[in-house]
DNA sequence: ACAAAAGTGTTGGGACTACACCCATGT
DNA sequence: ACATGGGTGTAGTCCCAACACTTTTGT
């Protein structure tokens, strides 16, 4: 290979990569975040990656370890490099939503979710990857529907939209509008289920199995 | 360290990690596209990443080695995994935008330039990495004013909106309300200096130093 | 009857599209 | 005078935020 390094007799030192998740839940009426308890003080998770297996592998591995499913959504980050200590050390930074009806609870205590908005003190490549892994969520959910991805297979209007507000951290969405978008966007069937409430029963609803998830991005610039 | 992995006497196979940057450039009217013409068949650079260098840096030194100018825009796109052949190495993919004045000509006889929509035949893995690169410069541009980095420091409003065509490869956009838009962004600052046309000449813009690069996020969804 | 929450209709203003028009220069 | 391309104004349309309103349940 043309670029390849020549040294002399010792080998080169190894490259190593580690793949690091940040496991977002909505629980509690917070957006939550899923801490390695195995480790103090807390960090995020961190696997090595072997050879022999892909880095979505390795991340869906580490989902799996520490919320007992398999199928969270998951998207790959960004991946970081060496800061002052780590070396030579790759960190291959995903994000993965898994609602939180899916999260088993007694086992799986090497998790710890703390609210993303009072997080215990972290390293700053730590705090950085969180920061950032948020930063995508938000602007995630405006242009596509991955926010049901935190949600139950049932669930209300009202629900679908405070999932919204807290992710956003901005409460101010208009009941009205907020409705109308989401009928237009025509990703939602009804079910023939309510949930009850202090006031009217709210209709149920689900996501369509037929729904485009993302929307086509308009342009506002220029 | 609690993921660290216990092996035998044999060492594990070490990782390797490649840099590839897709280097963008505005020429002939075309978006053309940086191939390494060193190998045969086309592909896009390779470099490979040694433990003391930063991802970063690395993929600076690829564009300075292809372009001799080492300070174009440069973001990290994505890191792929082994596919069918190239077992543990990591591919660290990155996208460059460079003003074509900015060129050398002569010297770099390594780089070959080629019109994105008409690429010669590439490894599969590498026409992802380019399809990735072209859609995710598509989308920027429409929130953020990268668009700039492609041409040169002065330039008339025409030229800017040619750039924006021939990126997204659509012609349709109309030169009053394009004009409208970015006048309103202000972006810009007039120069006392015009380009000779065949009809009335044309007014020089530069880039303000003071623009904000990235315009807030409009809610389009829901 | 009243509180609480679900659910809907209306309206005024702002943004965008389409298009027509004017201006400055060369031949 | 006219061709060429730069540069601008405007009217109609559509979209959206704000807000008021109705509906259904429990107490």
């Amino acid at each position: 290979m043309a670029f390849e390094e020549q040294r002399s007799v010792q080998a080169p030192p190894a490259l190593r990569a580690i793949v690091s998740t940040v496991i977002f839940t909505l629980k509690a009426g917070q957006l939550q975040v899923c801490l390695s308890a195995r480790h103090s003080p807390a960090s995020l998770p961190e696997t090595a990656v072997s050879a022999s297996q892909s880095l979505e592998d390795a991340a869906k591995e580490q989902i799996f370890q520490l919320t007992g499913h398999a199928d969270a959504y998951l998207q790959q980050l960004y991946t970081f490099d060496m800061d002052a200590h780590s070396g030579n050390t790759l960190t291959v930074a995903w994000f993965a939503l898994i609602a939180a009806d899916k999260l088993a609870t007694a086992e799986h205590a090497d998790a710890n979710w703390v609210d993303v908005l009072d997080m215990p003190q972290l390293s700053p490549r730590h705090s950085d990857i969180i920061s950032y892994a948020l930063q995508r969520l938000r602007y995630k959910i405006e242009y596509s529907a991955v926010a049901f991805e935190l949600l139950p297979e049932a669930f209300t209007l009202r629900e679908l939209q405070d999932a919204y507000m807290i992710i956003l951290n901005d409460f101010r969405l208009d009941k009205a509008n907020f409705r109308k978008k989401i009928r237009e966007a025509q990703i939602l069937e009804e079910i023939d289920q309510y949930r009850e409430t202090r006031g009217r029963p709210a209709r149920l609803y689900r996501f369509r199995d037929d729904a485009q998830l993302e929307t086509k991005a308009r342009r506002f610039f220029p």
